[in-house]
DNA sequence: TCGGATTGTTTGCAATCGGGGACTTTGCCA
DNA sequence: TGGCAAAGTCCCCGATTGCAAACAATCCGA
């Protein structure tokens, strides 16, 4: 270690042996190793502690330098214990045998989708479905007649409407990237916020969507995180089987 | 970040190109490349990933992991607590302008120690300095007529009497390699368990030494821990004048 | 003289990030 | 359909942080 600091220039010997390269330090560098030490265990870097001790920093830097330590130590905390409840949820699945849901939180970028809006009686599957197939199918043909290309994948959205609790607003879209908002045959734009999103892979028949979209929204219960709107449903591959499909949800958090 | 998973074997494309390279992944490896980055979000290894996702390990096992990486994030949750604790002690510190403290916990060895003992009426200087002095002289003869070789520095103990509060029970001692307990010319064997301490290097005249104890208990205090005993004091550095005087505090902690 | 301490140098750790130079693909315009 | 530029990808290498360990050589005390 002491080396090392030497090497770094952080701590350099009193005294050196020119013929053996023997390295001495006195007593006084001992209470400087130990302020060295004091602050490098405060979470210091070897470079802020540096700047520390050998620039002889006034109280008011000093303090400054203290609160910003004093937040990045909030933050760690507070990312230790998200994790950790992470791992408790992970673990009560375990114990309750339902099979574990590999949640990934992420950061999605501001983004303008362009599609057909309709609404649906309820949220249920029942409801969804027969809404949303020929809805993409007419998104589908609107496209090449608007000249639009698709900058990604087909993605539906799904908030509450305004009007009713139950009711659900249902959107197919692509994402676009569209300067004006002319004739665009009917179609809307929507442009999207960034956000932080919950995401899920789901595999499997699109049907069979819903018990994934519930571990999304207890895994975010359990996680103490809140869930936002509007949801979103990514069609990554839509073989011909549909039990192959592979489709994300993604849940906006906060 | 795919081309290290690639290169470490964690997640290898389904297709590489043989002309050009280019990696590509197919749908399913999205699903397995979530599952990834969850549990690495979780605080896990690439390692340790790689062992989850590859051997396809059971449940037992993997509550076995799940439960380690809890008592991980627990003690990491501690020592944020702990530092953040530190940090906002020396907030204070500067807020009321008393000097910062550097204050280090270390692990001290178990150590056998060798010399004399006797009572002070107090912990107060005034008690204790005519007290320590003659008894190190009287060590630093004894300790050749019993040809006992220190083995470090000059330590002296204190620790609270057992017959009364404020009687102290005062050792001056050296480190010693002693096997046998024969005629030590009077000396005592002392042997002190491995503990951790809180440790203070005050720079100046011995008799000065009291406000560090204190601004050592005081840093004990403030950060949640309970102090034990003996408390040592390690005189580092004694030349001719007292001003450059260096001795380590030590106090054991809990 | 022998064993232990110390020297400088080098490598390794974890999980990427970024730069450099060489290719490849894509998109757009004519 | 050709051509060209921009963007993406390839591989390799170096940097990050704070040491720890291994290595061969030297040095010191008993």
């Amino acid at each position: 270690m002491l080396r090392h600091y030497d090497a770094i220039g952080l701590l350099r010997p009193a005294h050196v042996d020119p013929a053996t390269g023997y390295r001495s330090y006195d007593a006084g560098q001992f209470a400087e190793l130990n302020r060295i030490v004091a602050l490098k265990d405060l979470g210091f870097s070897l470079e802020q502690v540096r700047t520390m001790v050998a620039d002889e920093i006034g109280p008011a830097k000093m303090r400054a330098l203290l609160t910003m330590r004093r937040a990045e130590l909030e933050s760690t905390v507070a990312e230790s214990v998200a994790k950790l409840a992470q791992v408790e949820s992970r673990l009560r699945g375990i114990e309750g045998d339902s099979p574990a849901v590999d949640v990934v939180i992420k950061e999605l970028p501001a983004v303008r989708l362009v599609g057909l809006t309709t609404t649906a009686e309820s949220f249920t599957p029942e409801d969804i479905g027969p809404v949303v197939r020929p809805l993409c199918a007419e998104l589908g043909r609107r496209l090449p007649e608007a000249a639009v290309h698709p900058a990604g994948r087909l993605t539906c959205l799904y908030e509450r409407s305004p009007r009713s609790e139950d009711e659900a607003v249902v959107r197919a879209t692509v994402p676009a990237s569209i300067d004006a908002e002319g004739n665009l045959n009917g179609l809307e734009v929507v442009d999207l916020p960034a956000v932080r999103a919950a995401t899920l892979v789901h595999r499997g028949p699109i049907d069979q969507v819903l018990p994934a979209w519930q571990a999304l929204a207890r895994w975010i219960d359990d996680n103490d995180y809140r869930s936002g709107e509007p949801a979103r449903e990514l069609y990554l591959d839509c073989p011909e089987d549909p039990a192959q499909w592979v489709t994300e949800l993604q849940e906006p958090i906060a």
